[in-house]
DNA sequence: CCTTTTCCCTATCGGTTTGGTAGGTTTATG
DNA sequence: CATAAACCTACCAAACCGATAGGGAAAAGG
């Protein structure tokens, strides 16, 4: 199961990636979109402050998010929505994605008691995590934005 | 990350297969194998052997397995091996599946601040759940006993 | 400069879960 | 009746989770 914390973190993106697209559609528009601030998001999505900010903490020096001090800072996204696949964002906040430390391809750890080689079980969570490897690195924070209630999607 | 729990469980269950298996193989194997004593797991798994029982109680409470008391007892196999999906297994030690109980089948609960119909995470979870179940439903105990080793499989 | 606004950092905390232990009770076998 | 096994309840230390507290540092505006 996720955690809080990578939940907070896909609601505060979804706010990240839509102040981007509005930014990037305006005529002005560049790489770096205009920060949006921790308290914007809350605005849009009630949690605790400060347990988000911790959260963007993780995000920014996980290299997902870059930010701006002061008046009119906040942060936005380093990389274009499409661009961030979001087992980055749940490896960062939650660590391994794969069922088992001893299948896991970033947070690798030997199993004590198995010869990995012969274990079927070792076999098996492979299979389990490639499937969900095959989608949370192919989806990404643009697809997290989509909403099915705007019309121009129906 | 699967618990310990569910490892452990996975590692007994695998004995108890194999015990399955054999009793069946032998000319008067029946139904209901000749239980295995947690004694003999520990000796073919190094573990806890007081954690170990309380991880057979629930599988028994959940099931998936029967005992038989006083000498000669232990623990059997409920139904054939092939009949257990995995996923029943890590229902009973290590609860939902799902990354979110927003999208779990089986452990359901509403998500607050979040209309379901329109959430993007939702329906990307929803994604990463049917992934896994398709492996864990269709995948069983039979499947984990597979020795890669048994020059027969080879 | 000085003030405001924002991000940045460290520490702490109560509650729950996890992994494991202890000690005794019950039931079946011989 | 002795023994071997499952069964049950309680407990425990450590880790983890979600959240809070309290400032510090930097940028912008006046």
């Amino acid at each position: 199961m996720l955690s809080k914390k990578a939940q907070y973190a896909f609601r505060a993106l979804s706010s990240l990636v839509r102040a981007d697209q509005a930014h990037r559609q305006s005529p002005e528009g560049e790489a770096v979109g205009t920060p949006l601030a921790i308290s914007e998001m809350v605005k849009e999505h009630p949690m605790s402050t400060k347990f988000l900010e911790s959260i963007l903490l993780d995000l920014r020096r996980g290299g997902i998010l870059g930010s701006k001090k002061g008046k009119g800072g906040g942060y936005y996204l380093m990389k274009h929505p499409e661009d961030t696949p979001l087992a980055q964002v749940i490896r960062i906040l939650d660590g391994p994605i794969a069922p088992l430390a001893c299948v896991s391809l970033n947070f690798y750890e030997r199993c004590t008691d198995c010869n990995e080689a012969v274990c079927g079980l070792n076999r098996l969570m492979s299979e389990v995590r490639d499937a969900n490897l095959a989608i949370l690195e192919k989806r990404t924070l643009a697809d997290l934005a989509v909403n099915l209630d705007d019309p121009i999607r129906r």
